[in-house]
DNA sequence: CGACACTTTGAAGACGATCAACGCCGGTGG
DNA sequence: CCACCGGCGTTGATCGTCTTCAAAGTGTCG
């Protein structure tokens, strides 16, 4: 039964917070359960919009492909995440821009589009909303300015740091979502440039093999955390960055 | 008396759209209006979020620094923009990751930042707030796709036709709102890769002398119309995309 | 084993960044 | 009134990084 994953999926889940669990679970309950296997489309770009989707177990690709052929993801959903977050809301457009493919087989529960609408009557819900769209939004924009000022690598290093972090993985080792090509395209690079970029990792003490990372090399870990993402700050993943960057500042 | 700005900043306000002209303007007389001269902060990286901003005239540069001393915008305020969008609702953070600039002499409606926090209880604005917030993130999505699959000249065309198109100026010759060296920022692009962009625009009908922007070269304006963006298709900006582009396809 | 997708590697090219110099203009002060 | 200065924009030369095109390697699955 695909109702199992829903208490896994209230943990994970931040458009529910503050409501407790029965309401939680009561809301989750009056989602639709889907199964989607690997490799097929929730939406695609130019459909209408319909639902609104919560990823209860596996991943979901969004993604965005240009009339010139090229292909860029924007986001990478797994368990807890809502979408499409950007679209949902947007003013009087009523088609998707952009296509949503499950990378692997997927649970996720859905929603009328109109749910949602609804739904944000509760100015708890709204906020939680509100907070994940504007996260969204922030990270975009960092990601924007990172690939003005970082180089492949470094954005890399970045982004499988954030990894760890949002979703609580051991950064001495942890599996990628995803191929290195999806991994790439959600990069804004192109697959030849981030197999490049791994030598320079490994040289600086993340290791990619195979879909496996590693943050080498920790002198001190768990001694002083950044203030920013509770992660040891002179251990691997901080490291790292700062030895790739040639001035020791970064941003995090 | 600056409460004069109030009726043209309703008009450009998407926030409260839908509330009826009354109870907007209600709205709006709850603000403080505020005059900053040129050149001042309305708030800079790592104060304290305690205030929610309607640009009623002139216009604010919104910027994020870098640790590396790169400063690069995130956007640019004019008349019925509210700001900061993305921090207002970021979930427990409470200090300003982007500073705001008074790029000119500019009026604005200040409230408190738990004012908005509570007006979202009308369902009516939440709505309108989450359609600004998607809006929003749409557009950086979109231009984050651009800087992978543009040149800096393409990006600039298509900067410029948007803010024809959202402003309602004339293609034919408008102004831009800012300084150069400010929308090169803006566009995430150097000074001087934008002024060198410029011989290529004017190479392909569009031409920028000081702080003038003209679209050339109109065989049938205002015959049909992109469904997009309500500018005529063939004519000057499109056109002009069009032959920048080597492809014959490009996105709007 | 062979087909296929994914990844890696190599060599060439394109584009933007950087550093430096110059022109233009408005403002200040003598 | 003119000389000087500083901000801004342009132009040139060079450099680094990413992209592109091409080919070879690696792994998986039938």
């Amino acid at each position: 039964m695909l109702r199992q994953f829903l208490p896994q999926t209230l943990k994970k889940l931040s458009l529910f917070s503050g409501l407790g669990e029965t309401e939680g679970m009561a809301l989750l309950r009056q989602g639709e359960p889907r199964w989607y296997a690997r490799e097929q489309y929730l939406f695609r770009h130019g459909d209408p919009i319909l639902h609104f989707y919560i990823v209860c177990s596996g991943a979901v690709q969004l993604f965005r492909e240009t009339p010139g052929g090229n292909e860029i993801t924007t986001d990478i959903a797994g368990c807890g995440q809502a979408l499409p977050l950007t679209e949902i809301f947007k003013a009087p457009v009523t088609v998707h821009e952009v296509s949503a493919f499950a990378l692997s087989d997927t649970v996720v529960l859905e929603y009328p589009a109109s749910w949602l609408r609804e739904a944000i009557r509760n100015p708890v819900i709204a906020r939680n909303v509100l907070s994940a769209i504007s996260n969204y939004a922030h990270m975009i924009e960092v990601e924007a300015e990172h690939k003005n000022s970082m180089t492949a690598a470094q954005q890399i290093a970045c982004f499988l740091q954030r990894l760890c972090i949002i979703h609580g993985l051991d950064p001495r080792g942890f599996d990628l979502p995803c191929s290195k090509a999806v991994l790439a395209s959600r990069l804004g690079m192109k697959p030849e440039t981030f197999s490049r970029a791994l030598a320079s990792l490994r040289e600086n003490g993340i290791d990619i093999t195979h879909n496996r990372v590693a943050f080498r090399n920790l002198p001190g870990m768990d001694e002083y955390v950044c203030g920013h993402c509770s992660i040891a700050d002179d251990c691997h993943p901080h490291q790292a960055m700062k030895r790739l960057s040639k001035n020791p500042e970064y941003s995090c």
